[in-house]
DNA sequence: GTCTATACTAAGATAGAC
DNA sequence: GTCTATCTTAGTATAGAC
């Protein structure tokens, strides 16, 4: 898996073969097979792999103000998806012609999905476009970043920007602040 | 040109090949260097091509309020990205492993990215960052929108919710509205 | 689980005739 | 400007022995 992430960096994620991979493991290319169904199968190990990555950064620090909880979950994850393009491409763009998911690689994400929601989900009650919104900034910048910027910082340093223009839209949202940690004496 | 397009749009853009552009044009694959020096001087030329058709939607309509010059911007914009994924994606994603536009290409872009400010310059001393964060905010509705909804509207149908996000950053910065069409009788 | 050998297909690109 | 023929490389994948 490491080596695929390695030849994919290099090479680009279409540029990617089981021939490379192969070589580069002191293999023969068949003997891949063993591993691996096919190359869309390596693509989906890759994806469900990419996304346990994401799961791997914790569950986000609580906080009691909405500003705090998108920043605590949205830095780490600007940050991992920096550390690796490529991957980011794969788990977030539709990027090589026939890849999609399978059903247990998609799961997943979708827990990375939801875990992405837990430290505002006490804080605000979220609507659905809410949380599409506040994908859509954050994979905007990374979009912009790697397509304009490749290697730089000139959007992802927006991200505090960024999260300032959705907080006004959740404050208004607010829950009762249910004190939830006791964190208040009254 | 056309011809092209549409083979990218069946096979997906990296999956576009000489061979079956010469084969559909009924031509013998090497005829197409009489046209063209390479796979990559074709990506060049389409992304030229697609910078251009951007341009073709001509000049924004003017306003006389923030955010309908946003929206004179960004709805057409949105409308033609959604008309070809693929074309958006060779033009503002990353994506095959080597394309780099040549520097006439790059220029065209640059024009039509000048030009979706141009409503709204008369209006708000821009910074860069405002720059960058309007870019970002609609390519992330457009890059979830291809990823996650391929086809449908679910982040799409968010654009004057986004655009909204974006306003009172931009209404805090508004020029002394210098009434530059006269159409205030004072 | 790994190998050799191989099948099959296709890619981008060039040479040189017409 | 277009053709045929060809080069070179590479891809995914299978068969069958060890």
């Amino acid at each position: 898996m490491a080596t695929a992430w390695e030849l994919a960096r290099e090479n680009g994620l279409a540029g990617l073969s089981l021939r490379d991979l192969a070589r580069r493991l002191g293999m023969a290319a068949p003997s891949l097979y063993s591993y691996v169904d096919s190359k869309a199968d390596l693509y989906d190990a890759m994806y469900a792999d990419g996304w346990r990555s994401v799961l791997a950064l914790g569950h986000p620090e609580p906080a009691d103000d909405v500003r705090t909880a998108l920043l605590n979950v949205q830095r780490p994850y600007v940050q991992w998806a920096l550390e690796d393009p490529v991957r980011y491409q794969l788990l977030n763009q539709r990027t090589i012609p026939g890849f999609e998911p399978s059903a247990p690689s998609y799961a997943i994400a979708q827990e990375a999905y939801a875990r992405s929601f837990s430290s505002l989900e006490p804080l605000v009650e979220l609507t659905q476009g809410d949380r599409d919104l506040i994908t859509a900034v954050v994979a905007g910048l990374l979009s912009q970043q790697f397509a304009n910027d490749p290697g730089g910082t000139r959007w992802v340093r927006l991200l505090e920007d960024a999260v300032d223009l959705v907080v006004p839209r959740l404050e208004a949202k607010k829950k009762p602040a249910a004190s939830a940690r006791g964190r208040h004496p009254q």
